[in-house]
DNA sequence: TCTTATACCGGTATTAGTATCACGGGCATG
DNA sequence: CATGCCCGTGATACTAATACCGGTATAAGA
């Protein structure tokens, strides 16, 4: 085994993420976000649904500027349980 | 074309970003970065050295957390040249 | 000198992120 | 009703990230 595969609880923590991006996307189009951030909308939308688990840092970090949020409180929001409790990390 | 090669300047700004998870570290070691983070040495040494200029999002965060350093300011450093001033973006 | 630890480098294998293409649904306008 | 436009989606192609292995160099210490 060379690159170990996703693990469930990582392809979770991809979902959380990519409904918190969609959340702060609010009423605004994924095209106009992706334009914004500079990515093309169906990488956007695989980040949303969580199809694409661990993007790119500094795609997130075009995504975040487009939506004006913080990558810290970002990061700390996704590695929580959807209900706020700390989740136990895999390793 | 499907997915568009890194461009140099992506190349550039993966350097200066390497730097300063490099210049973090300080007197600690790879290993122990890495352990903390959950990321192979191999990877950390690829990140530092701009071998892997486009890291995963989540590796970064790790990595962050574990040199105890914020997000927004290793993004918003990385995206300026090395003199500070602020750099064109390729698109 | 020999061992140990750290870092760098090259190659290799495998998974995953990203972009392009093609398709269908909703909605307005002709 | 037909046409075009925007949004979202599935399939496909290609590159990059990650990990493991072996080898090399350097410095510290027994």
């Amino acid at each position: 085994m060379v690159r170990t595969p996703l693990t469930p609880w990582e392809r979770q923590r991809g979902e959380r993420f990519g409904s918190l991006l969609r959340q702060a996307r609010g009423e605004r189009s994924m095209v106009e976000i992706a334009a914004a951030a500079g990515v093309s909308a169906e990488t956007l939308r695989k980040i949303e649904t969580g199809r694409a688990p661990t993007p790119a840092f500094f795609t997130v970090a075009a995504l975040a500027a487009a939506l004006e949020m913080s990558l810290d409180e970002l990061a700390g929001a996704c590695s929580k349980g959807a209900d706020g409790r700390a989740q136990a990390l895999p390793a």
